[in-house]
DNA sequence: CCCCAGTCCTGCGGGC
DNA sequence: TGCCCGCAGGACTGGG
């Protein structure tokens, strides 16, 4: 679930960390199948012992701990990841931990339910390749409507998966995906060659309403309760969800339509048919 | 090249 | 009550 929102949270949440120094690194026996982490114990230890922390960054769905010696220790949360400074909810998911010393943070945890995240080791140059502008479109935060047109506004794909293309924009999973049609009042099956500029402006200045208000929410915490902040806490954006998840219930724009789900590439899809026009109206 | 279905994994909830 | 199955959706892979 952790999509920009979220992560971003996780970023802050470990942001007093620079300036504190690695102490050790440790890739923690759980019960369950081992999460990636790269490279192996004595490599990872051997680059990062002793090193500043010098950033923290964002690599779209990434957290990303820059070190002085410009290694990057990149954590991916995929699903169910979390990244800590206090105890996890289970000793049994803790699947990695960074102790770090001359800080107010002695440890940075990572957490992982479904274990379908992992922690990687890069140099400068392998974090360039990873995460430069081929694999990895422009932040979420940070694209234009220029941008967006120029990347989808060829592609006959439907816009809310294409929203999901971490190659054309970076940051957007399947919630907000969502959330961020119906505040443009686009339908989410619209082909991304149909849309005009106006509607590609809509779209970009959706993203940024939508993930500027989840961040300051400190994201989403859904039903299962699994995503929390660096403190364990839980976020409260899923309090203003217009529309993901609640199938059935009234619009909160127009209140005429009921919310629908339809699925679209296996991932569920949620918008009202009233105030998101498969056709015409603009917002 | 472009796009989609399948895959990893665990926990939860619906149906019987 | 308990069991089983489907579903949740990050990113990557293989194939059409």
């Amino acid at each position: 679930m952790p999509e920009l929102p979220e992560v971003e949270t996780m970023r802050r949440g470990i942001l007093d960390a620079v300036g504190s120094r690695v102490a050790d690194v440790s890739k923690l026996r759980c019960t369950r199948k081992p999460i990636e982490v790269v490279p192996a114990a004595s490599q990872f230890r051997r680059r990062v012992q002793n090193q500043r922390i010098a950033r923290v960054g964002r690599a779209g769905k990434r957290v990303v701990i820059h070190l002085e010696n410009d290694e990057a220790i990149v954590i991916e949360p995929r699903m169910t990841g979390l990244v800590l400074v206090v105890d996890p909810p289970t000793r049994e998911h803790l699947r990695w931990r960074l102790d770090l010393t001359d800080g107010p943070i002695s440890q940075i945890f990572y957490w992982d339910r479904r274990g379908l995240g992992n922690v990687r080791l890069f140099s400068e140059t392998e974090f360039r390749q990873q995460f430069g502008p081929e694999k990895l479109g422009p932040d979420a935060l940070g694209v234009t409507p220029e941008i967006l047109q120029e990347k989808l506004g060829h592609s006959r794909r439907e816009i809310k998966p294409a929203l999901l293309d971490q190659r054309a924009v970076a940051g957007i999973g399947n919630l907000y995906a969502s959330e961020i049609l119906h505040v443009a009042g686009i339908h989410p099956q619209r082909l991304c060659v149909a849309m005009s500029k106006r509607q590609w402006q809509s779209l970009v200045a959706a993203t940024r309403t939508v993930l500027e208000e989840a961040i300051r929410c400190e994201g989403s915490t859904l039903g299962d309760g699994t995503y929390r902040n660096a403190l364990n806490q839980q976020g409260s954006y899923q309090n203003a969800h217009r529309v993901y998840n609640r199938a059935g219930q009234p619009c909160p724009r127009c209140s005429g339509g009921k919310i629908t789900r339809i699925v679209q590439n296996q991932r569920s899809t949620f918008f009202c048919r009233h105030c998101q026009k498969r056709t015409g109206a603009l917002m």
